[in-house]
DNA sequence: TGGAGATTAGCAAATGTTTGCTGCGACTCC
DNA sequence: GGAGTCGCAGCAAACATTTGCTAATCTCCA
């Protein structure tokens, strides 16, 4: 079933008809009514290919994750389809694992379905493989690290606002001895809230040692690896600050294990806020970094350049910002 | 850049070179060569919507699924991902959040972009709005609940093995008192499953006091809801077992919340193994339905159905087993 | 009554592929 | 050497829409 059977059944042409369903309005009202009568009674779905193929514009944007699996993601796909399918688009979503050739081919994947535009929500990993984007022109919007080019657009996170509320509600507890476990350096944002760390350390005057700065790889093993090491120091920290919260879950996990109690005999602090931190036991302090308003900002930005007949010379920027939400997870030094 | 533009190039016909590009093994291997070679100098890619058209296949399969933020679903996404990915097709993901209307503006959404095919991942909701889809004749995988229609197949699960397992384990640990936390009695997977642990328990010739059983949402709120009530009996259970591990988790939660210690004074199962089941206070026994296995099945359920010439007049079956798992959150029952 | 102008329906081209069919050239076989 | 066969390139139609342009009809006024 098609268009031209709805026009034949409705006896107009296959313009009006596809005027009628546009409801562009200079068709008649009753020739209107008569398409849209058709339309019902047959059930009749427009074809997207077609319109796409004619149209130029596929109504798809491109939404490539880091990975689906860690609970911080599912919030922002949720919110992305959200507001995509208000405005009449489609979601085509990749999730590269932090794998260079899972990179490469969504990227062939986006640029063969004629994607209208991408949300590049890996946080600084393998940028070097959207050349192929940027060469044909499509909207792009990264968190931080795009670069300042026509239809690029950035979305800023203030990481510094929220780490230094949480280093400062550490620090009002009486806790010296914070220790950081990272993300994996090679990610852009992993090495940014490491540094908004160590500046807001700084900032208070507090010291910064550098073996309680350890590597973990923004997963469960790596808090729970992370927090092995810290905890067999003889000097052994009184607070952790992760860099998102599956850290933190390990560190929790592994806390446990060793009959190391928290909030009692170590504070945890986590980044994010994924949903599941409140079910945590205690439940887990952390830094708010608001999934819905990341994906509606990465929405609307490419939303716009779309829109846009002559793109910006420097693509255009959005700020998020971070929060400290306080839970159970913290309490006094113990010493 | 389109096809002709590389017919241009390479000079031949478009139907030479699409015939090239597809790998069509009657033409000119030196043709062949000429072809790709310009390919791969413009770095042309195919444009999709257009081989649709032409094809009638868009190579889309739509995935349904309750919720995006239920961390049973993320595995199940990024499986059937990596296997679509693998034979050249792309997924539309739709999360109907148990609203009819999502469930309507779905199938809409997947019958405007031609889908080859539907998983349908709700676990027993709303099959009555898939009316669309079917009398599209587009095949369609469900999860028990499918009606036995040509291009319609099923993935059977296996509840009772596993809650039979979960059930014996908690008996022979000396449980009498076992309570069960189901998940939304509108969901038919909900209902199997308890029914499962029913049975099991007259099995072995367990009471099964119906104070005991108590409606959850297959949510932590529910779980923690469940948990409330159920430990507020004077004669409470000695073990829960629970119909997600998301109820699992709300219960932990709740349980911790009043001092009761599992598994000393309480038993826990959940059903799914959610990967962060692993990663609970203490590590969660759950009964394992493996993602990826359904996932895999899902899609080659579709892939089978897409190849078929003639459909089967009753769709086809598939099985999926389930399995206990042991981890920390059981132990003897206290009196 | 005629003509200008406004309104709106429909023709046909265009979008980027795939593929059935035709036909050309070369080879085989007797 | 000629008929038959085979291999393979290319023409052109088809897929389901949108939309620029033309033309038909109507309105209104001189």
């Amino acid at each position: 079933m098609d268009l031209r059977e709805i026009a034949r059944r409705a006896k107009v042409s296959t313009a009006t008809a596809s005027r009628a369903i546009n409801r562009v309005p200079t068709v008649d009202p009753q020739l209107s009514r008569r398409v849209w009568k058709v339309v019902e009674e047959l059930g009749y779905y427009p074809n997207t290919q077609a319109r796409a193929l004619v149209s130029g514009r596929s109504r798809i944007f491109g939404l490539i994750v880091s990975e689906i699996t860690n609970p911080f993601f599912p919030e922002i796909v949720q919110a992305f389809e959200k507001i995509a399918v208000e405005h009449g688009y489609e979601i085509l979503l990749t999730s590269t694992v932090n794998d260079p050739r899972l990179m490469a081919s969504s990227v062939r994947r986006m640029i063969e379905r004629r994607v209208d535009g991408v949300a590049v929500m890996t946080f600084g990993m393998e940028e070097l493989l959207l050349e192929d984007l940027k060469s044909r022109r499509v909207p792009l919007v990264f968190i931080d690290v795009g670069p300042a080019l026509p239809r690029i657009s950035n979305i800023r996170i203030d990481y510094l606002h929220g780490i230094r509320q949480a280093v400062q509600h550490l620090a009002a507890l009486r806790h010296k001895r914070i220790a950081f476990v990272t993300g994996p350096l090679s990610l852009k944002s992993a090495v940014a809230r490491r540094n908004a760390f160590l500046q807001s350390m700084q900032e208070i005057g507090l010291a910064c040692d550098p073996l309680l700065i350890v590597e973990g790889n923004h997963r469960t093993e790596g808090g729970m690896a992370a927090a092995e090491q810290l905890l067999s120091f003889p000097n052994k920290p009184t607070a952790i600050l992760c860099s998102n919260d599956l850290t933190a879950i390990g560190v929790m996990k592994r806390s446990y294990e060793d009959g190391v109690v928290i909030p009692r005999d170590l504070s945890l602090v986590g980044f994010d806020d994924v949903r599941l931190a409140q079910y945590t036991l205690p439940s887990l302090t952390t830094v708010q970094m608001s999934q819905t308003d990341l994906a509606m900002l990465a929405f609307k930005a490419l939303l716009a350049e779309v829109g846009r007949e002559e793109p910006l010379p420097n693509g255009s920027e959005y700020n998020l910002q971070t929060n400290l939400l306080l839970r159970k997870s913290t309490a006094m030094s113990p010493n």
